[in-house]
DNA sequence: CTGGTCTGTGAACGATCGCTCACACGGTCG
DNA sequence: CGACCGTGTGAGCGATCGTTCACAGACCAG
C-alpha cells in the first residue's frame, strides 16, 4: 500500500467514522466531527451517506464482510481439524490487529443499530462462527454443542478484547501470545495438567 | 408509594440504571427511562443524584469497589502461586456471573466518563490487576512483564466478554468452563502439548 | 396550627445535534 | 456559451434531552 494515497471521499469518511466511533462512541460523535476528520465539514457528509446510522451500518457491514471473506477461504482448503482450528485462530488474530477500529465499533456499538440490520448482522456472525463450531465440535467430543458455543464465543471475546486496550507489546509478539492463549482455551479439557 | 418498596429509592435507581445502561447504552437511555424503571418519573431522579453522569460514575465506582474488595481478600490468605491464581480466576468468574450489568457498563461506557474520574478508575483497575501480575509473573518466568500484562488483560477480557452474550448454558456449567479456559490461557506455554 | 424538610410532580428552558435547504463552484457535454 | 451534475458550504429548522423551577403532599417538631 503506497503511502498517502488520495482515497475517495467516501473511504475517508468511513475511516474517520471508524476511528471516532471506536474511540468516543457512536452517540458521542457528531456529524461535524466526522466531516472535519475527513477534510469536509458538517452536512457535506450527506453527499456520501444518507444518515449517521447508514455510516454505522456500512462500518459494521464492512467488518462482517471482511471476517466472512477470510473464514470461508479456510474451511475449503484444510482437512485436518487441528490445523483448521489453528488457521481459524490465526485468521481472527490477524483480523484483530489489522482492523482494531472496526472490531471496537462492532462489539460496542451494535446496540445502536436498527433491529433488522442488527438481526441480519447477527445471522452473518453465526455464519462466521459456524466453521469454529464444526471444527471444535470434532476436536472436543467431551463437550455438549452448547458448551462448544460458549467456548468459541469466549475465545472470540478474548481476541476481540484487544480492541479495547492500547497495545503494550509489538504486534507480532502480541499475535503469538494471543494465538497460543486462544488455542489453549479452546482445547482446555477437564483437570488441566498441573505441571509438577 | 405502596409498601412494596423495600430498597431505598437510590438503590432502585442504581439497579435500573445498571440494567438500562448495560442493555441500551449510556447515551441512548434518558433520565425519564431511569426514573420510570425505578417507579418515579423524570426529574425526581435529581433528588438522589446530581446528574446522569453522577449515576454512571456511581455505577462504575461500585463495580470497581466490589472487584477490589474480593481481590485484596485473596492475596492475603494464599501462599502457593498456583492456588492463588485459581482463586483469582474463581473470584473474577463469580463476579462476571453475579454482576453482569455492572461489567457491561464498565467495559462499554467507561468512555462516557469525565477524564479525571476515568483516570481514577483506571488506576484502581491497575490495582486490581496487580495480584494477577504478581502471581502470574512468578508462574510464567518465560514471559516478559509486558507479556504478563497482555496475558492477564486478555484473560480478563475473555471473562468480561460473557457480559455481552446471553448465557446459553446454566451458570454453574458456564463458570466451570470459563474457569478452565482462563487457567489454560494464563498458563499456556510455547509449543502447547498436542495430544497424539 | 405553623414551620421545615424530604421527596415527588408537570411545565418549561436551553443546548445540542441530526438533518434539510438554498446556494456556489468546477467540471463535462451538446 | 448554457445546462447539467457532483460536491461543497453556511444558515437554520425541528426534535430530543438533560436540567431547573415553582409547587404540592407527607411527615415531624415545637
Amino acid at each position: 500500500m503506497p503511502p498517502t494515497v488520495i482515497q475517495p471521499r467516501r473511504e475517508q469518511l468511513l475511516e474517520a467514522a471508524a476511528q471516532l466511533f471506536s474511540s468516543r462512541g457512536f452517540h458521542a460523535v457528531g456529524i461535524d466531527d466526522i466531516g472535519a476528520a475527513a477534510g469536509i465539514s458538517g452536512p457535506g457528509v450527506y453527499r456520501h451517506f444518507a444518515s449517521k446510522q447508514a455510516l454505522l451500518e456500512s462500518l459494521c457491514d464492512r467488518a462482517m464482510t471482511r471476517m466472512l471473506d477470510g473464514a470461508e477461504h479456510i474451511t475449503e482448503t484444510v482437512g485436518d481439524p487441528h490445523t483448521a482450528l489453528e488457521s481459524l485462530v490465526d485468521l481472527h488474530v490477524a483480523f484483530t490487529v489489522s482492523e482494531r477500529a472496526l472490531i471496537g465499533v462492532w462489539v460496542r456499538e451494535a446496540r445502536s443499530l436498527s433491529d433488522d440490520v442488527r438481526r441480519s448482522l447477527r445471522r452473518r456472525m453465526r455464519a462466521y462462527e459456524q466453521p469454529w463450531l464444526q471444527v471444535l465440535g470434532d476436536l472436543r467430543e467431551d463437550l455438549e454443542p452448547a458448551e462448544v458455543a460458549v467456548v468459541t464465543g469466549s475465545t472470540l471475546a478474548m481476541l476481540n478484547g484487544t480492541a479495547f486496550t492500547t497495545p503494550v507489546v509489538e504486534p507480532a509478539a502480541q499475535a503469538r501470545l494471543l494465538r497460543r492463549m486462544a488455542l489453549a482455551a479452546l482445547l482446555a479439557r477437564r483437570a488441566p495438567a498441573r505441571r509438577a
